[in-house]
DNA sequence: TGGGACCATATGGGCGTCAATGGGAAATGC
DNA sequence: GCATTTCCCATTGACGCCCATATGGTCCCA
C-alpha cells in the first residue's frame, strides 16, 4: 500500500524534533525517498512533504507555460521560495523549524496527514477544524457517494 | 451472499479490540479483502469500512475533476487524511483506535451495520436512534415499499 | 426425543517486538 | 568558542502474535 493515508498526531520534543509516523516512513522507504521536499501548501495552512519528483512535477508545469508569465513567476515564487529540502534523522524524526512553525501555527504537537502521493504537517486543531468544514460542505452539497 | 447485511453489537475488550461478526468476516474473505479501508462517513457519525477498491472509487472521482480545485483538495483531505488502512488480527478482531472513538462516540461496545458493499461501526445508541429516525421519516412520507 | 459430543464464535490475557520519546555525547557550523 | 544539529543508547508503552476459556448452537446417536 504505497501511498500516504490516515492521520496521526505526535509530540515535538525539547530539541524541536518530531517522529514521522512509522506508516509514513514505510511508504517513504518503499518509494525510496531519502530527501524530503517540503513546501508551503497552496491551499491549506499546512506544510506538504514529498519526494524530489514532487518538485520536478511542479517545475515541468512551469516549463509547460510561458516562463515569463505572471503565473509561472508566482508558481516559482511558491515552490522555490517556499520550499526546502530536509532529511530524517536516523530514528525517523524531522526538525520542526521556524519555517514550519510560522506557516502552520504548530507549537507543541504535529498532525501528520496522508495525501496519497505526499503528506502534510498540520497544527492539530487547525486540521480538525478544516476537516470538519470539508465534511460539512460536502454534506450540504449533498453529493452522492460515487 | 457476498454482501454485508444485518447488524450486531460486540464488546470492546480491555485492550481496545472488538470481534468483527463472523458473517461479515465471511463476506470479507469471499471478496478476498485483506486490507480494510476505514474512513469517517460523510453523513453519519460512523466509520465506514470496505476494501481498497472503495478508496479507488473515491480517487477516480477526484481524478475526474480538476485536481487543483478546492473541492478535489477537500475531498482528498477527507478520504486520504480521514482514512486508514487496517487489518484484522488472526481471531478476526480490529483495534478500536481513538481515530474511531472520537468520531463515533464509541466507548465500550460497537454496533456493526451492514451496508451492502461495506459495513459501518456505530455507537449502539446512536445507531438505534438514527435507525428509528429513518424509519419514522419514511413512514411519514408514506413511501410504498417497492 | 433427549442427551452429550463437538464445533464455532466471542472474549480474555501473556509475552515479545517495535515505535515513540527522552536525553547524553560527539560533530558540525557560525 | 558557543550554539545548533546529528548520532547513539535507554525507557516505556502500545500493538501484534499466540494460546486459553466460555458460551451457545448444531449434529449425531442412542
Amino acid at each position: 500500500m504505497n501511498r500516504f493515508l490516515s492521520n496521526a498526531t505526535n509530540k515535538i520534543d525539547a530539541k524541536g524534533r518530531v517522529s514521522v509516523p512509522s506508516v509514513f516512513r514505510t511508504v517513504l522507504s518503499a518509494l525510496d525517498i531519502k530527501d524530503l521536499y517540503c513546501f508551503q501548501d497552496f491551499v491549506f495552512p499546512a506544510i506538504s512533504i514529498g519526494g524530489p519528483e514532487l518538485l520536478d512535477r511542479f517545475e515541468r508545469q512551469i516549463a509547460s507555460e510561458d516562463p515569463f508569465s505572471p503565473q509561472a513567476n508566482e508558481m516559482s515564487l511558491l515552490i522555490h521560495g517556499g520550499g526546502v529540502f530536509t532529511k530524517l534523522d536516523q530514528e525517523g524524526r524531522l526538525m520542526v523549524t521556524d519555517f514550519i512553525r510560522d506557516f502552520t501555527g504548530i507549537t507543541k504537537e504535529v498532525t501528520f496527514v496522508g495525501r496519497s502521493d505526499h503528506f502534510q504537517l498540520w497544527e492539530p486543531q487547525a486540521f480538525e477544524a478544516m476537516q470538519a468544514e470539508a465534511r460539512e460542505k460536502r454534506r450540504l452539497r449533498g453529493l452522492p457517494l460515487p
